[in-house]
DNA sequence: GTTAGCATGTAAGGAGTTACATGATTTT
DNA sequence: AAAATCATGTAACTCCTTACATGCTAAC
């Protein structure tokens, strides 16, 4: 799954910008932000956390907590990302290709999307369409040719994958629009209206994945 | 992804369960099965089959297509199950338990539902069903504790993903009860009306049955 | 005082992708 | 005759999970 690593910085980034916090909590955050599936192991954080030292992306603060240390207090850490990290952050969300809508990378940039442009999130927003629709083609001709005799259970798995996926075709649609008829995005605190109504649909678990995560 | 390689194993046994094939044919299958995401390589794929081979399960058959064989053709190579494949098969198919609704592996089984009965198929659908329902759980209850400044963005990736899975709660509802009242599952040739519609005779108690369609 | 949740880490190992390497057959 | 697609493989490498190991802190 090659492109993870990629990934699980980017998030870490787009969370430690919106507050420090120590590793414990990211992965919390980070599992329910991407967590529909498989969840992010401590085996996987902690590395990426002290390579993304090493690169002063983030720096940490080393917590004693309570005032009279008395000796070997195993210290909380706190991170926080450095100005080096803020630029890799902007970089890599104003990235537009591939990487910006493959299945994983897609969700967490769109999660961060306040920090870029409508101009980016455009293009993301439709490059994640265009790619859905491939993806759509290519599986839609490629059972035409197979048409034998398709088994009942099969062809149904199969109906529930395209279904999703066009939901999640449409779940775009609306965003783009939305973009385009510039719903408010500024910071206007809350009473956020619904970005836009489009139903919607990530293919979920069934049709083999969970694109999201 | 530590349990993909089993998976990898049941689909190329029930694919060859229902004709031989080749290395080549057999990935494309696999794609087009479990390929809504990431997709197969040949550095995944034929490991696994020579795995298979030294196993026992499958058994392989060298062809040399034109009659008078020159000299050096290079092979091609069908792959068949052996009656050892065909048991383990079974075998697998007929687990009940997490990793038969997992992700990964719960389409995989429901591919090859014809293979197993309506209890099992039951139990699965059953299983994969309550297994998102805690899912759902668990992420809203975190939702309302951390309920502090959402982001608008952020906020609405959750809530597709809520929608998603519960859409596919529904929908495993309406193959539950389809199976339950008896939607014929022989193979009377064609015909085969939609496993989906199912009205269910009687005004279901349950609240969750209802959603068909 | 003990359980549950917070908190941080490491080592070993598996799974699968990428990139490489080769060749046959069919279509244009 | 070239291009596309069918077809089979291997080696190196990355990523990540599992399992282990440790210890603090709050609640019951």
């Amino acid at each position: 799954m090659a492109r993870r690593a990629e990934t699980i910085e980017l998030a870490v980034l787009g969370l430690l910008h919106e507050a420090p916090m120590h590793g414990y909590e990211l992965r919390k955050r980070l599992n329910l932000m991407l967590g529909w599936g498989r969840v992010l192991s401590y085996g996987s954080l902690y590395p990426t956390l002290k390579k993304m030292l090493r690169a002063s992306l983030i720096e940490e603060t080393l917590s004693t907590k309570t005032p009279g240390t008395p000796v070997s207090k195993r210290p909380r850490i706190t991170y926080q990302v450095t100005e080096a990290g803020t630029r890799e952050f902007e970089r890599l969300m104003s990235e537009v290709g591939p990487t910006a809508w493959e299945d994983d990378n897609f969700d967490i940039r769109f999660a961060f999307f306040s920090s870029t442009d409508m101009e980016i999130r455009l293009r993301v927003l439709e490059g994640r369409r265009t790619r859905l629709q491939e993806r759509l083609e290519r599986v839609q001709s490629q059972l035409s040719l197979t048409q034998k005799e398709v088994d009942r259970y099969a062809a149904e798995l199969q109906r529930h994958g395209v279904e999703s996926v066009e939901r999640e075709v449409e779940w775009l649609s609306g965003l783009i629009n939305a973009e385009r008829n510039g719903v408010p995005q500024q910071t206007s605190n809350e009473t956020a209206p619904a970005i836009h109504g489009a139903p919607s649909t990530k293919p979920p678990a069934t049709p083999a994945a969970e694109q999201a995560k």
